[in-house]
DNA sequence: GCGACAG
DNA sequence: ATCTTGTCGC
């Protein structure tokens, strides 16, 4: 992260009530550096990432798979442990879980050629959501699946999996897609990060699918770190 | 002022 | 996210 300087990351967490008024302005800052042009030609990988709260300790594990792409056969799995030091706000969510994703993807032998992010991207009030602020920051590529919506409006995709509706920002620019993945349960919302775009976010977030409403990366990721909780509860 | 509000 | 039993629909 040299794209801000680091003492002023520092100060978001470390002052109490955290600086959300510096961390909103942090926010419209790097929607700049955001780019929606594909950054690979063949996608080969793609990777999931998700977290878990450890009350006791006030930490926060996140786990992140790799997969081979389109076949979905796990390449590689790790995590990491951090402390929690931001709390969760509407449309701050990136400062709270995207310290963890970021040292947990360092630790990644196999960088995934897109990383999917819990959360949205681009279809955030200020156009900058958790799978921007990740991607950004480590100049990867990424998109958001997110499971509720934060901002913009839409209509509701017919009941057969695949269709799908665009989800518009109050200026009526296309910043997403309320996708079904899967008949009778709601759409999941799909957006772009950084370095992809959403034709091809949308694609591969269907092409992710196996019979269940979270495509694969995040719905195992998600299982992942449930187990990484339990044992980590454990021994401790 | 009143709702809405990713995980 | 997390808590938490039964239960409605396919």
């Amino acid at each position: 992260m040299s794209l801000i300087d680091k003492d002023r990351f520092n100060k978001l967490y470390d002052s109490d009530p955290p600086q959300y008024s510096d961390a909103i302005a942090i926010q419209k800052e790097l929607k700049d550096k955001v780019v929606s042009k594909n950054g690979f030609n063949q996608i080969k990988t793609v990777a999931g990432a998700d977290l878990a709260i450890l009350k006791d300790e006030k930490k926060l594990v996140c786990g992140i798979i790799v997969f081979s792409y389109p076949e979905l056969n796990e390449i590689e799995r790790t995590w990491e442990v951090v402390d929690e030091e931001f709390p969760y706000i509407p449309g701050l969510l990136a400062f709270r879980e995207g310290p963890a994703i970021i040292k947990t993807y360092e630790k990644l032998k196999e960088k995934p050629d897109v990383l999917i992010l819990d959360g949205h991207g681009i279809a955030h009030p200020r156009g900058f959501g958790i799978a921007c602020y990740v991607g950004v920051l480590l100049d990867i590529p990424t998109m958001g699946i997110a499971k509720k919506r934060l901002y913009g409006t839409h209509q509701e995709p017919r009941d057969v999996l695949g269709s799908y509706e665009p989800l518009f920002s109050k200026n009526g620019e296309q910043i997403g897609v309320a996708l079904k993945t899967k008949k009778k349960t709601k759409p999941v919302f799909i957006s772009a990060g950084h370095k992809i775009d959403l034709s091809t976010s949308k694609k591969i977030a269907l092409m992710c699918v196996r019979g269940y409403r979270i495509p694969e990366p995040t719905r195992l990721a998600d299982k992942y770190v449930a187990e990484l909780k339990r044992g980590l509860a454990n021994n401790a």
